[in-house]
DNA sequence: GTTCCCTAACTGCTACTGAC
DNA sequence: GTCAGTAGCAGTTAGGGAAC
């Protein structure tokens, strides 16, 4: 098939919270968030009190018996006004803007609250369903698929979307549906640009990252203008040296915005920046703080320059930078800041996942001298910490119980919980594995002798 | 009721490595 | 040289849990 050949099927990309349904049996079994991309919430409760997602639907009428959809959680713009001019009345501070409001919502509790709240969700995407062996597939591009959620009585962008031969009728409607964006009830990013034939997005198949069929077209990130008031420079767990640029708070898109990574020494010297430069500040992707450039034009002649440390701002050491690389690195692995960050990595979720156990306390600890390194998780003085302020039994309680439990957490895991550069979690599930196997031929090996 | 801490949710930029 | 994969770093907000 040549380029211009090419079906795309072309959709506004809503702004909200992605949620994940499952309908058996013409039956909402279960809704979640998306989480990290393979293991999320269960909200099922919560997703019932949202109107426009049926609790049944006519699949079977399809020869469909199970199937996942992907789909947005929202609150309408007008809603939004109106339940924070509620919170307003009743003396309450106001929710900051709609995407956070939305993602928050879907993890209250209170179901009866959620359902106040006038969620809305949007669904766009058939991830898989399963039909008995002998039925033809019920659709055979994405379009029609969100046809026929649509017509089961899903709320997909059956009107929004459009199928376009060629790319840049693609482009005339992503730019024509950018100048609406403002005039639309809902928060909404950019496009999604799909490739409409089902049969040929299998063929593409994904990257780890991302499909090789869609890709979504960015509107113009939200801007603003503030001040660089100062730099500072942290310790990363392995050594890294991160400029920080500490502006004056600017609301941009629905927050605030008053810190922002500048990555390495070079893009300071790349984007020419000094302290008190008026910047311009965008938020990528509408959600990462970003410094775009500095206007020098601007200056009166009392800006500083930003003096990039030569020695450890924590422990003092000698900084280095490795040949060919741009990052400058505490390389004294006993620095106070980098074992205090190896620890925090330990406990968080993807690795030793120690409930409760979360960056102010791992500090608190180490400046009591409670807890010196990751081994010193495991002799914890628990009498003494039930002793501070703030640390009742349940805190204690829990501490303990979520420290015991994480003896039996997978050897991928304590590896990865290590903090060792390079190794990831991909890196250490192949090094568990590898060890695994080695652990199976040594007794084999022995078995055989 | 208030305050503090923690977690989860949303996501991008940069650097480096390895395959082709 | 390009692309994909992986890692490391970073932001704000909302809500829950526990202590005070």
């Amino acid at each position: 098939t040549g380029l211009k050949e090419i079906e795309y099927c072309v959709e506004p990309k809503f702004d909200g919270g992605s949620i994940s349904l499952i309908y058996e049996d013409d039956l909402m079994v279960r809704g979640a968030t998306r989480g990290n991309g393979v293991e999320g919430d269960e909200i099922t409760t919560n997703i019932k009190q949202i109107r426009s997602i049926p609790l049944s639907a006519k699949f079977s009428k399809h020869g469909i018996q199970t199937v996942e959809i992907r789909g947005e959680v929202l609150i309408n713009k007008n809603n939004f006004a109106k339940y924070n001019q509620q919170l307003v009345e009743q003396g309450q501070a106001p929710l900051a803007n709609p995407r956070n409001a939305a993602a928050g919502t879907l993890r209250i509790k209170d179901p009866a609250e959620v359902s106040k709240r006038n969620l809305e969700a949007f669904v766009y995407h058939i991830s898989y369903y399963t039909t008995p062996a002998t039925k033809e597939a019920p659709f055979t591009t994405h379009s029609q698929s969100l046809d026929l959620l649509w017509e089961l009585g899903f709320r997909s962008p059956k009107q929004e979307k459009k199928v376009f031969k060629g790319i840049q009728q693609v482009i005339d409607y992503c730019l024509e549906f950018e100048h609406t964006r403002d005039n639309l009830p809902y928060e909404i990013d950019g496009m999604v640009i799909k490739v409409n034939n089902l049969e040929l997005q299998d063929k593409m198949g994904m990257t780890s990252h991302h499909p090789r069929w869609a890709i979504a077209y960015k509107f113009k990130a939200r801007q603003g203008t503030s001040k660089l008031l100062s730099v500072e420079f942290q310790v990363g767990r392995t050594g890294s040296i991160t400029p920080v640029a500490k502006i004056q708070p600017v609301p941009i898109g629905g927050v605030t915005v008053s810190s922002i990574s500048l990555f390495n020494e070079e893009v300071i010297r790349e984007k020419d920046l000094m302290i008190g430069d008026t910047v311009l500040v965008e938020r990528a992707g509408d959600v990462i703080p970003y410094i775009v450039k500095s206007q020098a034009e601007l200056r009166k002649g009392d800006e500083k320059h930003i003096k990039f440390p030569k020695n450890c701002p924590v422990c003092d050491s000698k900084l280095f930078k490795e040949e060919g690389e741009a990052v400058w690195r505490c390389i004294n692995i006993e620095c106070p800041a980098q074992v205090v960050e190896r620890i925090i990595h330990f406990n968080s979720k993807d690795a030793m996942d120690i409930r409760g156990f979360g960056d102010a306390n791992v500090r608190k600890f180490y400046e009591m001298g409670l807890l010196k390194d990751i081994p010193g998780l495991y002799t914890l003085d628990f009498e003494k910490i039930g002793s501070l302020e703030g640390f009742g039994k349940k805190s204690v309680d829990n501490l303990q119980a979520a420290i015991e439990k994480s003896k039996t957490q997978p050897l991928h895991r304590l590896i990865f919980g290590l903090g060792i550069r390079f190794v990831g979690e991909t890196t250490a599930k192949t090094l568990a594995s590898a060890v695994d196997h080695l652990m199976d031929f040594k007794q084999f090996t022995q078995e055989q002798l």
